[in-house]
DNA sequence: TTGACATGATACCAAAAGGTATTATTTATA
DNA sequence: TATAAATAATACCTTTTGGTATCATGTCAA
């Protein structure tokens, strides 16, 4: 499980690779339409699919002399949980925030 | 903006620099603080804190001859932005299998 | 069946990453 | 004021990363 949240947060690292992910969630693609996507060559699109494959971020599926890359959002999710540990502090900075505000507010009446 | 987001992708994408927010999200911790809890030297420490610095995962504060590394948990907010737009592909996926199982439920009762 | 097409597989390169060791520099403190 | 402690700054090394170019393989279609 460590493993798997690594493989993602790899993947997810490389601005080329996010701007893959959002391309994906439009539509399935081949690899040679997501390389018309970009400047690099087909061959750097494709160590970028396979990072992604890796991270199961992605899966690819042949078809025929073709393979169809498909976003996984499900992949994405061990990184949410990951994060998500962090939401607890936002809630107390949120807090803090209106805390702040309304001490504030207090002061102004005086 | 863009950079922002990136600067926080590349301080989480190591497993090291995320062990650290973890440690400082319990409190806040010198540079020879943290690196008693790892086997790297304290330079190598440094590094990773100046990598998360930069994406405003922490921020540093000079105490005499000490630094405190403090943790910035908004710093992770863009991060947090960029994952939930796949949120609604997990919603989508929620109401997927829902529906699966109920058509199986239907295909039970026949 | 013979090309064209989509992809796979290598080999190679420059730069970045992650690490160490060593040498300053600043700052408490005996 | 020495001296030890905490950190800063370099220089250096190896591996990984992101990229290219080239050649091989499988597959559709005239």
């Amino acid at each position: 499980m460590s493993m798997e949240v690594q493989g993602a947060f790899r993947a997810l690292s490389d601005p080329t690779r996010r701007d893959i992910l959002l391309h994906l969630s439009a539509r399935d693609m081949t690899i040679g339409e997501v390389a018309d996507q970009f400047s690099i060559t087909r061959a750097a699109v494709k160590k970028h699919l396979t990072i992604l494959e890796e991270g199961r971020l992605i899966s690819v599926k042949a078809h025929g002399r073709e393979r169809i890359n498909h976003l996984e959002p499900l992949g994405i999710k061990p990184v949410a949980d990951w994060i998500g540990y962090f939401n607890r502090f936002w809630d107390e900075r949120l807090l803090e925030m209106q805390q702040a505000v309304a001490q504030h507010e207090r002061e102004n009446d005086e």
